[in-house]
DNA sequence: TCGCTTGACTTGAACGTTCAAACAGCGTAC
DNA sequence: GTACGCTGTTTGAACGTTCAAGTCAAGCGA
């Protein structure tokens, strides 16, 4: 059998322009199909979807051929076409929000993960960037039912979060960064041990001798923040010291005034734990500002470990967050969520302090 | 005639689990297409269409029925079957990189800008992170072939940028967050006049009395760096002073040190106008350890105006970008580009000298 | 020789849209 | 009374893929 070349049944005809057809890129040129691989290869389209996603079905010769078709041609499947028939972008959506001061500092390290760990599944992140509260909501409903992507990440999760409410309810698949606070059994969630990392602090200060071992914070009475400020307390009070917790705002400003004021008093602390690297480097500018020297003098330790942690003189500890890791949990736990309906197991994962010049 | 009630010509099945469809939201309660509100509504799949893409072409009484079936199915349209007979995702795609230490600071601001104007204008950012730049060719090349976004939003830019030669020989739409180094002319991207800011800031020096003004940056030789070295020394040759320019890493630390060199000589700068906020903060803590006092007795001037500005005692000032002018420009820019294959004209958008204790 | 199985491949249909063409109904002009 | 145009609506087809069912030939045991 000489090759059998079935011929063209119907040609394009190179629609013109359309809508808002890709004008610039549309000059007959029009990107090969998995019908124009067929035709050059002279099998039918199933053949060759078969050569891409079930080769052991086709017979090697033919493979080959179809292969040596996909390369002239530099055919790549169109994830728009597979999308329509499976149902699946293989995307998910992150809200990139910079209102709240305290993750911000996090944002771009995490955002980087999370699009590795994605890419590394084939699969993208769709950035969505509500204004408000309510508007998120309706955003992640339309964006689901639209079908722009197959389920959410969200971060920074707080007691009597609408937002698990809803996707819960609306059974539309989601992981966060972050614990559900108020039904944590419930998985689908990965969140780092605050208090274990806030505990590890206390202990390191408690043990090279500090005896005045202050907390300083926002005031913040749900989430993260409180998880850090109980995990304090906690050590603290098992050690035998005595809890001195400062509210603060959640600006340099703010803390820096706080932690003038505390020094100020009888017997002042010599340890600051801090909720965020921001209020650490309030701490250190009030530290100067009162004469303490950082880390002989006066020990300071931050939390998340940015960039703000290494601005001072001397630098911060700070309490750093496996981001990767969690990157990386979130986003098999969403796949699985989404390919199985099964919700991953919950993660507390430990953050790691890392000693500086100021403790 | 009565409420003409179309039977449902076809039962859709419920078709079981299938490859990779939604598990958890399948059972039977499949979500609203154009058909099921055509049925409801007694009319045809087009005129739906219609309704929602071209309301004046239906008439008012029919459109009012429609209106509500769509209400009450909760019906929202498909992006994937839009997309695909549109071919146009309404997608475009950003590289989120963090290795570059300058420009990560602005990483996070931006995107959030970035997503928003695309909001604006009813698109979606998405994200890629290629490991490296032959990489990151070869990934656009992909994300633009099979159909995921419909043009790219590059930035840090620089002369000899593959980058941009690829992008245009492939004639795939983008725009860019700093110039076509080497063809400005071609249009298609948004920059920042890095040399007029930093002339702000040489001649506001000099206009308080500075006479040794110097300038501390990277060593880059293209690019946003080079240009606003350049602007650096223009400037305060016009102004009859006598340049110094000092080589330091991009970090804290390399710029602490290379400044701290600086202030050890016979005849020391009074002020630094720093290539990033990075490099101001090292001079900042370069004046600790010799003991000048930031503002009165030696200037600094950042770039950026990022949060590590915040940091130091005294807040440092820094030239700040207007990234959200940049955003919405990028994103009205490469929207034309995509619809009418119009390449947009060159934007030089000024910065802005924002002062703080610093100078 | 027949029926059954297996392997390799093809065809039909569906996913959810929208463009283009067709069509029905009605008023107006010749 | 036919021709024409206008308005509002429907139908066919296409976008690019994959699942399910179909075809077809070869192999094999009875």
């Amino acid at each position: 059998m000489s090759t059998p070349i079935t011929p063209p049944s119907r040609i394009p005809a190179a629609r013109p322009p359309a809508g808002g057809a890709r004008v610039a890129n549309q000059q007959l040129e029009r990107v090969a199909t998995i019908e124009t691989v067929a035709e050059r290869a002279g099998v039918s389209r199933q053949t060759v979807s078969n050569v891409i996603n079930s080769p052991d079905r086709v017979r090697p010769e033919t493979r080959e051929r179809v292969q040596a078709a996909i390369d002239e041609l530099r055919y790549r499947p169109s994830r728009l076409g597979s999308a329509l028939q499976s149902r699946s972008t293989r995307s998910f959506a992150y809200r990139c929000h910079i209102d709240e001061a305290e993750e911000n500092l996090l944002l771009d390290r995490f955002l980087h993960e999370l699009c590795r760990a994605a890419a590394l599944r084939q699969h993208h992140i769709v950035l969505v960037s509500p204004a408000n509260e309510t508007d998120e909501i309706v955003t992640y409903d339309d964006m689901y039912r639209t079908g722009g992507v197959d389920g959410f990440i969200l971060s920074g999760t707080y007691p009597g979060d609408p937002r698990l409410d809803f996707l819960i309810a609306e059974r539309i698949p989601f992981v966060s960064f972050g614990r559900n606070w108020d039904h944590p059994e419930l998985g689908g969630w990965v969140d780092i041990d605050g208090a274990a990392g806030v505990a590890d602090a206390v202990q390191h200060f408690w043990a090279t001798g500090h005896r005045r071992i202050a907390w300083i914070g926002g005031s913040s009475t749900g989430g993260a923040d409180n998880d850090r400020r109980n995990g304090y307390h906690r050590t603290l009070t098992e050690l035998g010291g005595e809890p001195l917790a400062i509210e603060c705002s959640e600006t340099i400003e703010g803390a820096a005034e706080a932690a003038v004021a505390a020094l100020g008093v009888a017997h002042p602390p010599t340890a600051f734990v801090c909720a965020t690297d921001i209020a650490a480097v309030g701490c250190s500018r009030a530290a100067a500002e009162m004469h303490r020297t950082v880390g002989a003098e006066l020990g300071i330790i931050g939390f998340d470990d940015t960039r703000l942690a290494l601005a001072p003189t001397p630098q911060l500890s700070s309490i750093r967050q496996p981001t990767a890791m969690v990157a990386q949990l979130l986003i098999d736990g969403l796949i699985a969520a989404v390919t199985s309906g099964a919700i991953m197991a919950p993660h507390l994962l430990n953050p790691t302090l890392i000693h500086r010049g100021s403790s």
